[in-house]
DNA sequence: TTGTATGCGTTATCAC
DNA sequence: GTGATAACGCATACAA
């Protein structure tokens, strides 16, 4: 359990220190037997680089900062694969993850800097107006946002196409001869917490269906968990009138408990009544009916800004990032939605 | 966009750098003039001492590695509040969380002590013979463990009291008179995995309903999700017979499916046959029926493990933690366990 | 109560 | 191709 050093190995190998750093590194070129007799010698010493001494020394901590929102409320379950693939591309590259939560606000930002605890910041869960997002872009090192705040202040950011999502779903319930459609909408925190998400998909929403000349209504806020479901189900019944109708839900993890509404009310998805659910295609298999859906896939999110921050840590190769890098969502159809009427 | 050291601190206060550390620090009585002389500079720099020198001579870095298991598979939901408070716990003792994922192994615990990436360790979804166990036992750095393995090292242990668990749920099913069990068992993938829990929860139960002379039967595996919920419902009402029957939940994300395959079939938790989910609080107030249960509560352990840690990192006040911490659950009645019979 | 000086374990710049 | 050596920014033992 002693803790050897740099000097130790230097020692054993008969070399001085400077060379054990230069093998590490690669940064010179070394001869392969002197690169041998070191190697053996940090094997046999099980030696690791003190990260501190590296951080000092080489100005560089290889660790990205992640700021996650933990709070009560948020949807915990959507988080997870986000902060899975954020902590897999940062291992890929060597670089460990620091984790702070979004209860800090900027303090936490500004720690992260300030005491040059991470080269890199991936701040989560971003909201229109984000008072965190002015002190980001202050910041000495990089910041990647995940979500689209309406001033980016420059930074980049990753995020769903949200309005594309609603493109889709609108498309395919108009190719499918529908009469009208209900936006089954989000809970009242969501919306109180003024995300860009939730209305680039509203606005474009809006807009497909006025191209496609589909009315629609909106029931909001509409809560999570079953009750809320029930509630909301009833009202779109009373709304429902003749004609076909299409159900859509964008709220992510919802949409069992409005399937199993439906179901209870003797109204079969996919016959009365169509149902498109923007969820994660993993979610959507777990369905019952299987919900027809356009994906939301976390992880492609996070692949992308790990890849930006990468590229803005070590500018090297190829053109820059996108400013603004949607992920284009896909539509995957199963049970849910009516077929078009013949003829 | 700066960054200033404690040299530039010293000089505008007027003071030597070792001041400056020794006001950060309290470590040595200073007069209150130059005190505030020295805050006032390090306000006016917004001075942050840098993380990497701190840790290089002070010998702590101030940081509590956590690893956590993220693979898919796992329990996502459950594992938040765990994380959640352990950020919590953490920042309330100036601690930075480096996140690890189970991914890695053993390689994870050896990077974060060999590297001095942090001064101990919090190591979750700990198995009955978890190769991680050995090695973390053989660090420089103290590990604390959640969730009891086979032979825990000498290391700290902290976990729910799942044996505990399993007599408040039986004692309960026996002082309303019920005539037999059913134990719906964990899905195939938690068995595999040599959970320590389940063996601790099911030899218990035995054990229980043996005192109680409560004859049961155990369905096993089942796995998450209503598809197979409706399978292991159409078992147990196979083997129901007559008598009052009681249904033990211990696999924690699962009731709800259950009670709604139960519905589904006419059969009314509470009335026709009694039910006991080995869940949180708050997952249990969402059920409908709202579903008595056997508390299970992540964030308590999760602060547990952490007051071990700032003991071991700092053994000043009060006794040793205890080796084997185990969190007592709380039985708490709602709708779905059927009254004692009258007389 | 305060200042001076050393060392922590690396990286990187000189020399050779 | 390799070896000395000077930072890096802070904590602390030693002086005063």
């Amino acid at each position: 359990m002693p803790k050897f050093t740099s000097k130790d190995v230097a020692r054993l190998a008969g070399v001085s220190q400077s060379t054990v750093s230069y093998v590490m590194s690669g940064k010179r070129p070394i001869s392969e037997q002197t690169r041998q007799k070191v190697l053996a010698a940090i094997e046999g010493l099980t030696y690791e680089p003190n990260a501190g001494a590296r951080a000092l020394a080489g100005k560089r901590t290889s660790v990205v900062g992640l700021v996650i929102p933990l709070h009560a409320g948020v949807d915990a379950v959507g988080q997870l694969p986000f902060i899975h693939t954020i902590a897999i591309s940062a291992r890929a590259r060597d670089h460990e993850v620091l984790l702070v939560t979004s209860d800090e606000g900027s303090a936490g930002l500004r720690r992260l800097a300030g005491r040059s605890l991470c080269d890199a910041i991936v701040l989560m869960d971003v909201e229109a107006r984000d008072e965190r997002v002015p002190v980001a872009a202050s910041l000495s090192v990089p910041v990647v946002l995940i979500g689209v705040p309406d001033d980016p202040a420059g930074l980049y950011c990753v995020d769903l196409d949200f309005a594309e999502a609603a493109r889709l779903a609108v498309s395919e319930l108009a190719a499918t001869q529908h009469d009208r459609m209900v936006l089954l909408g989000y809970p009242a925190e969501i919306i109180s917490r003024d995300l860009n998400y939730v209305r680039r998909f509203l606005d474009a929403f809006a807009a497909a269906a006025a191209d496609h000349q589909l009315p629609f209504d909106v029931i909001e806020p509409v809560e999570l968990g079953r009750a809320a479901a029930n509630e909301a189900v009833d009202r779109v019944l009373r709304l429902c009138g003749d004609g076909r109708l299409g159900l859509v839900i964008p709220n992510s993890p919802a949409p069992q408990p409005v399937l199993h509404a439906l179901e209870a009310r003797g109204v079969i998805a996919g016959r009365d009544v169509s149902v498109i659910a923007l969820t994660p295609d993993a979610a959507a298999e777990e369905t019952e009916p299987l919900v027809t859906n356009v994906s939301l896939e976390a992880r492609d999110v996070s692949r992308r800004a790990m890849e930006t921050l990468f590229w803005l840590l070590d500018p090297a190769p190829g053109p820059p990032p996108p400013a603004i890098d949607l992920v284009t969502p896909r539509l995957t159809r199963r049970a849910t939605v009516m077929a078009a009427r013949r003829g």
